[in-house]
DNA sequence: AAAAATAGATGATGGCCGTCATCTTGACAA
DNA sequence: TTGTCAAGATGACGGCCATCATCTATTTTT
């Protein structure tokens, strides 16, 4: 099955692609190689040609989705960033949402190299924030805090009612 | 090796007190069962005399962490409460920290029955925040998600500096 | 056009985990 | 005191996973 390189890069994007919205749905451990390749529409032995480990591919996976926006990252106006992010159609839809509340934690316990590229985007967004002025950025960095925070407190909620009482009340907090 | 009722009951304890530090430290994917038992100074082989599964122990010590409050749960002040989560303290002990800020997403994704246990918990917080009228609320449940938000973060940067900013700025934001 | 290179498939390997079976030994009931 | 029961130890089993080895077929190079 001999392949061109252009389909090779096809087949890498496939599979960053596949890690991207599987991890942030599953979690990195819920998820196996084996199931990511699947998801881009190949076998697991093809793997190795494009990463040497998992952990490579999370790397490139948490870059991919943060630089295309996908990941819900806080762009322009703060506000109008939290009407789109407290949202049901956010809060049901992991896969395509803000990496933070999806993977902070399990990250913030792994190895490393993988952390310091969740961090490094952070650092970018907070220093974004900080364009403003310190009262400006202090806001911006505790608006964001509450925007995590609520997003998770609404996912683990397993009610609708309770689930939407949070959201609410956390737009309400942030005055949006 | 005949064991009396009493060690029996200690030993249960034991478990389920690794379990929850164990759990919070390394996430329940990061921990498996001989691990636990062996913190609570047991083989893996007693473990079935104790709990009919992984998923049972996680919701014992679930409630068992926020029943004793070492879980981090808001009470009284919620501004007080603040000044304790957001503390370098908590950040670098997540084993003994806020149940949300280390399993919350986690649980999320995990079996209903678990992220029934959690849920419950949340429910009965936001009860008790309710007790001080509408506003009140409101500024409790936003707060509360400000500071497992910030907290997440915090713990995601490696480096002190930007840390402690995220802290910081969250503290401020809060006005704590 | 022939040869070399390689993307991707199939399959194997070693390790870890949750759970269960069995055995041993001390606790309690008689 | 004797017999039953069970806590906990040792050990095994089946399943899943990450990674590597090998094979194939097509692409790319010469």
């Amino acid at each position: 099955m001999g392949t061109s390189q252009q389909q090779k890069a096809q087949s890498r994007k496939a599979i960053v692609d596949a890690a991207a919205h599987l991890f942030r749905e599953r979690g990195v451990d819920g998820v196996s190689v084996a199931q990511v390749m699947d998801a881009a529409g190949l076998t697991h032995g093809g793997f190795p040609r494009h990463f040497a480990s998992k952990q490579e591919l999370l790397n490139e996976a948490l870059a991919d989705a943060l630089a295309n926006g996908d990941g819900f990252v806080p762009a322009g106006d703060i506000m109008a960033f939290a009407s789109q992010y407290l949202t049901k159609q956010h809060r049901d839809n992991p896969g395509h949402g803000c990496v933070y509340a999806t993977l902070g934690t399990e990250i913030s316990r792994g190895p490393a190299e993988t952390r310091h590229v969740l961090s490094e985007m952070i650092q970018k967004q907070v220093d974004a924030f900080a364009g403003g002025g310190k009262e400006e950025s202090t806001k911006a960095i505790g608006s964001w805090a509450a925007m995590i925070g609520g997003l998770i407190l609404a996912r683990v909620a397993d009610n609708e009612a309770l689930s939407e009482e949070i959201l609410q009340a956390t737009r309400d907090f942030l005055g949006v």
